[in-house]
DNA sequence: TATGCCGGGGG
DNA sequence: CCCCCGGCATA
């Protein structure tokens, strides 16, 4: 997962937890900015984030500045993240925010909080002109569009935490869930996230800050096309990540959330790479220092010798973990499958890799999470004439493993989430519905009962007699009413299906 | 032999 | 379309 430092995380070797900082209280707030004129932007609201940021901007001060904890920051961060990739897809019509735009804009009030935030600037900003070194283009990021600003440390209740875990994994998974992928919905997938944030936790965050927050995303927010956040990999990857609670590897979300500035232990195969996010530079190093050296002297032209950083470079590199054997063997598996094959299709992670890009993913699949269907044992008659297959029909058909976006799609757009009161919050996609088999995890797969390939493994127009018990075998002769209507009528159980 | 279900037919 | 059943294939 790739997950963009942040500024002022310290570096590998520095503690990052509480207290680690030997008094010297982490300055936090690492934000965002896009250099952004349009006044027209206030007042629109990213109410998606309005809870997040109530309670991960733990206060805000007379001048504007507003304060985090270290993991908050990192959450905030990684919406960012998120949000960034969201704007290179969007084409600003005032020309200003473009791809590369590290952050959106903050707003307070109607205030954008980066003008203020500006004159709190820690660490010394150099100019790049001044040291004469060359931008990479006017639409680069810039490094003056983040700032560090100074605070207290000590400000978090700590009993707030696991709520702001929580409130950061289900802001995320609503920014990428399944429900925004549907194209009919003329709700944009941030108003969808947004209410599915209100509601679910506006009761227990009532109001504990006054403030009347809002994100700009009036250009950014909507692709105007149904693109959905999937394409965005932070927030994917964290979404699924998040949902995977047995997941044996920690990935780099749950590394992110608990700020180990280190890789713990690796599978042999993963190899942590750094990349240059500098635009139009795709350079992979394989050490930190590298990375940095390389941002430094390259991109923001300062003397490659010096050792001298304020964490610029931080930011302009993200930490990638290369999975070669998973690499290989999602590859290996993409062969279509029998299609006599009842079973749940192939899940395997889908690592893209266009020649310049890495990017290790997880894909959890969400079959192992749902219910099975003997278990969702709805009575529903009729359903013979059911149709089987569900397909997700935002899923764009034309490339189901395109070069650039991973392909995961969830078998039913019903997803509940679980508010349980631990630090990670369990994310379940329950399926309802009989006899609604494990279904396409990618597009790719085959829908089971289509009627190209009913390719029948032998001679007749017979299928083999399945494994699992019938409805005549489950409920007997004598409650032949509890069948199911298919074999009442002597037809094909649809309830009982193998 | 019991079961699963296709094909066909009646209403 | 709903419902039923003859009859075949299979375990």
């Amino acid at each position: 997962m790739t997950s963009k430092r942040l500024i002022g995380q310290p570096r590998a070797g520095e503690s990052t937890h509480e207290g680690g900082c030997a008094g010297q209280r982490e300055p936090v707030i690492a934000m965002l900015i896009a250099a952004r004129d349009n006044g027209a932007l206030h007042g629109k609201a990213f109410k998606m984030n309005e809870v997040a940021l109530k309670n991960s901007v733990k206060e805000i001060s007379a001048n504007g500045l507003f304060y985090t904890s270290t993991r908050e920051r990192h959450y905030i961060h990684k919406k960012f993240a998120c949000g960034r990739e969201e704007d290179e897809n969007i084409t600003a019509p005032d020309g200003v925010l473009k791809k590369g735009c590290p952050a959106h804009c903050l707003f307070l009030n109607g205030h954008r909080l980066h003008d203020q935030i500006h004159m709190e600037v820690r660490t010394p900003v150099r100019v790049p002109e001044e040291l004469g070194c060359h931008l990479p283009s006017p639409e680069a990021p810039h490094p003056y569009t983040s700032s560090i600003i100074p605070v207290p440390h000590d400000r978090r209740p700590s009993g707030h935490a696991d709520k702001e875990v929580m409130a950061a994994t289900v802001l995320t998974t609503l920014s990428t869930s399944p429900l925004v992928l549907n194209p009919s919905s003329g709700i944009s997938g941030v108003e969808l996230a947004a209410k599915g944030w209100k509601e679910s936790l506006s009761a227990s965050y009532s109001s504990s800050t006054s403030g009347n927050w809002s994100w700009d995303t009036s250009d950014q927010s909507v692709p105007s096309t149904p693109s959905p956040p999937l394409t965005n990999d932070a927030c994917k990857n964290f979404l699924l990540s998040s949902q995977n609670d047995d997941n044996i590897e920690e990935t780099e979300s749950t590394h992110f959330l608990f700020e180990d500035p280190i890789p713990r232990k690796r599978k042999n195969s993963m190899k942590v790479m750094f990349k240059c996010l500098w635009k139009n530079c795709e350079k992979v190093l394989s050490t930190s220092s590298g990375i940095q050296r390389h941002i430094r002297t390259v991109h923001l032209g300062r003397n490659g010798d010096s050792d001298y950083s304020d964490g610029e470079e931080d930011f302009y590199y993200s930490e990638i973990e290369v999975n070669m054997d998973t690499l290989s063997e999602g590859l290996s598996n993409l062969t279509p499958t029998s299609p006599t094959t009842s079973g749940p299709p192939p899940v395997f992670p889908v690592l893209i890799c266009d020649a310049s890009r890495f990017e290790r993913t997880h894909v959890i699949t969400p079959l192992s999470q749902s219910a099975p269907s003997a278990l969702c044992h709805i009575h529903t008659d009729h359903a013979y004439q059911a149709t089987t297959p569900v397909s997700i029909p935002s899923m764009p058909s034309e490339t189901p493993h395109s070069a650039e976006r991973i392909s995961v799609s969830w078998q039913s757009p019903p997803v509940i989430f679980e508010a349980l009161p631990g630090p990670m919050t369990q994310i379940r996609t329950v399926s309802i519905g009989e006899k609604r088999q494990p279904v396409n995890n990618t597009p790719v797969s085959k829908t089971h009962t289509s009627g190209s390939s009913t390719a029948k493994p032998s001679n007749g127009s017979r299928k083999p007699r399945g494994e699992a018990k019938k409805c005549r075998k489950v409920y007997g002769m004598e409650k032949r009413d509890l069948w199911c209507t298919a074999c009442r009528w002597k037809k094909a159980c649809q309830r009982f299906t193998d």
